[in-house]
Parts: structure tokens; sequence; C-alpha cells
DNA sequence: AGCAAACGAGAACACTGTTCTTGACTTTGC
DNA sequence: GCAAAGTCAAGAACAGTGTTCTCGTTTGCT
């Protein structure tokens, strides 16, 4: 706001910049090492050479700074296999579908606790303010679906069509119209690669959060569990 | 342990059943309202009208506390889902499937905190004592294996055999290997069931924490999502 | 220059989990 | 039947936590 075309950015807004900036990094540092729990505004504040109080003037509390790491964690997220697709063929789906997965996992192994915070359970009581949250989570789904909705159009693939397609699909166009418009066109979609998109998401989301987070069921080898139901999700998605 | 042929029950032993007893059940009930995350010792105490302190003669801390509320939820769960599947036609798989499905989701819906306490983030930085929760964490799972083990015997289906099934299944059986003998004989199963049913558990698992957590991706009916999850589970496991 | 806003520090409040000590009670061995 | 041993609840205390308030100082705008 201060920032206007003759007026420069002023020591205190400098100052304030980077202060957010290193709360921000902070913060996902105590939360790589401590997990979501172990997050004390307290700690970090020592750690910026602050007094407690005084992080109440950047943050309005211990809620809203889980806020921003999520939002950041999502960006990070996205960025991550969002690079890693565009280095696929654009004209192999399955390539893009296959570095796309593993990109999903490499940055799961890599931000544990980054991924319980946005995978996992929500933190406090109900957190989760949509505004900000959702956009960024869009990202990788929505990247996910246009793979299939690509294959689709290209009629190389015959997804199993299931009964509840459409309805699982109208209801995300609802969602998705308007949202993410510059990415995908959610009415050009066909149904069927909409819902199967999305059930792949849940299924390869699934088998990460079930490697990072240990106790579904029976152990296996988690790198093969995760293969294993990545070939699921991509029958799921290709036919 | 007092509890010999002779020996009555005594005073204290019964007293002191009788505040386990009621610990679990404060616990239980405070979980369902606060969330793990607010679960406190002191309030508990209050409710059980001790002091904080006292607490301790029965549970070793805040995690053992926790411990206990997981294994008493996996045991919940398990009751729930196998009493379902006992009033499923034994010779109908596809039933079987979908009322253990059904289940699943009705005990997720009715116990939210409890089910993110056992399938979401590990709560405190790393507790999961093997020992106690992967056998009563098993029993769901395992279920679902043996269903897609009888439709395999049967010949009635033929799910779809990915690479990777033979690796996946040899590490499962490796760990399932007399944990619990008592259901199914993991040697006995042949891998492609075994690869499959596992895959199908994380999917379902996966719908059911995307409806619950909210936060995976882009929102969509909830129920739909499960639906159609569990139809493509229903298709990986029976082909 | 003066005024208002932003800022950091400090103290305080109401919590939390956990440990130790103390006194009363129950069980056990003789 | 009685004394020793073990169990239990309470109380106080310690080191933390999130959050709010007040109070000088510093900065920015006019």
């Amino acid at each position: 706001m201060t920032v206007s075309a003759s007026a420069a950015p002023g020591v205190r807004a400098l100052r304030r910049a980077a202060v957010e900036a290193e709360l921000l990094e902070v913060g996902r540092r105590h939360l790589a090492e401590h997990g979501a729990a172990g997050l004390s505004i307290r700690a970090v504040a020592r750690d910026l050479g602050m007094v407690p109080s005084a992080l109440f003037r950047y943050v309005s509390g211990r809620d809203e700074l889980l806020t921003r790491l999520i939002v950041a964690a999502y960006t990070s997220l996205g960025d991550a296999v969002v690079a890693a697709h565009a280095s696929a063929p654009p004209d192999d789906p399955r390539a893009r579908f296959w570095t796309l997965a593993q990109a999903l996992r490499a940055w799961a192994l890599a931000h544990p606790h980054e991924w319980a915070l946005v995978f996992g359970t929500p933190v406090p009581q109900y957190e989760a303010p949509g505004e900000q949250t959702t956009e960024p989570a869009t990202v990788v789904p929505a990247l996910l679906v246009g793979i299939g909705a690509d294959v689709y159009a290209a009629g190389e693939a015959s997804p199993p069509p299931f009964p509840g397609a459409d309805e699982l699909a109208l209801h995300a166009t609802e969602h998705l119209r308007g949202r993410d418009a510059g990415r995908v066109n959610p009415d050009a979609l066909p149904p069927v690669a909409l819902a199967n998109g999305i059930t792949a998401w849940t299924l390869l989301v699934g088998a990460v959060s079930s490697e990072l987070f240990g106790h579904q069921g029976p152990n296996h080898d988690p790198a093969q569990l995760f293969d294993y139901a990545a070939r699921c999700a991509e029958a799921i998605l290709f036919g």
C-alpha cells in the first residue's frame, strides 16, 4: 500500500517485510522440526529475537500463523509438482501422470510435517478459512484432472465410467467454476474424466498419507504400496 | 492380577477398575467434544472429581491416555464394521463389500474425532506403540482382503493384476504372518487379492478422510465422492 | 514541527503437563 | 490382631504455553 509510484519503500515497510518473511521462514523450520503440535509462538519469537507479544503485531494468533503455513505448504507442493509436470513430454499423458505422482510423493517425503498439516487432521478445532486455502489447494488435483481430460479428449483411453460419475462431476463443476478458470474450464470437462480424476487424486493422497502416517492397517513396504496404488490410479484415469 | 480363585476382588481393585473405566469414558467424551488437540489431562481430572496429579496413578501421562483412546477407537471401529459385515449375505461378496464400506463411512461420520485420531496426523511427535495398536488396526483391512480372497477363490471375478502385486503382497504377507493368524492365513492368499485389497482399503480410507477433513483439493458433495470411490474400489477388488 | 500510527518490551492472567512430597487408607505377612 | 508394605489422592511447585494490556520509543505523513 505504501508502495506508490514515487514513494520510496520506507524504512518501516522494509523492516516489516523482512520480519514477515523471517517469521514465515522460522515458522516453517519449527514446523519441520517439531511438527504442528509443537509449533510454539513463544519459541518462534525467541528465534526471532523478539518478545512473544511483539509477534502479535504480525499475526493475530497461533491459528493465523498456522493458516499462513498451510497456504505456504500448498504453494510449495503446487510449485514442485507443477515444475516436475512441466518437464514431462506434453503429449504423453501416462508419463505426465507418473511424473506428477512421483513428484507428489517426493515432496511429501521431503516435507512430512507440512504434508500432515494440509492433508492430516485439521489442527485447531476447525480453522481452514476456505478463502485463502482452497485456491492453492486446487492446483495439483486440477492438474491431474487436466491430464485425464486430455487423454479422454484424444480418444486414446477408455476410463471406466461408473454410475454416479455425472452427479459427482456436476457438484465438482459447480464448485470449480470461476475458481481456477485459468487452468481448466470445468464445463468443458467430460464428467467421467472429472470423476475419475478426483478419485485417482483421492487414492494418491491416501497412499502417501498411509505411508507417512504409518498406522493404517497392515504395514507393508510403503514405496511398493504407493507404486501399486499409483498403478491403480492410472487405470482409473486411463482405463 | 489380584483376581485369583479364592481371593475376593477387594475394595481397592474394584474402585480402581471403576476409575479406570470412567477415565476412559470421560476421555472419549472430551475427545469427541474438543478433539485430540484439546484433550487436557487436567480437564479430564476435573470431570472425574480428582486433582490432576492423581490421574498419574492410572496413566503415565497424556500420551498414554491418547494411546488408550486410539486402541479404543480401533476397537470400536472394528466392532461396528465386523458386526455390519456379519449381517450381510455370506456368499455375496459384492454385498459384503458394500456393507463394509458403508459401515466404515457411517462409523467415521459418527465419530469424526476418533477417526482423525487413528487415521489423521499422529498427535504427539511419534507415539504409536505398535504392539498395542497394530492388532486392532488390522481387523478391518483384513476383512476387506478376506472378501477379495473369497471372490478370487470362487473364480467369480478377475481383478486386474498390475505389475508389482507380487512384491507388495510379499511384504504384506511377511508382516501379517503370525499377527492375526486367526482371521486370514496370509500365505494362502493370492498376491493379487492381497495387493488389490490393500489398495482398495487405501482408497476407502482416503475417501472418508477427504470427506471428514475437508481440505483435500476441489470440494464436492462428499457422499458422492465416497460412493464413486467405493465403486472404483469395488472394481479394483473384483475386476 | 507536530500528531497519529506502528512498533517492541514488559508484566500479567489463565491455562497446560508433569514431578515430588505428605498423609491417609488398604492389603498382606507373621 | 497387628505392624510393615504398598496404594492412593491431594497439594504445592516448576517450567512451559497463548493471549491481552499498558507504556515508552520510533517512524511516517501533513
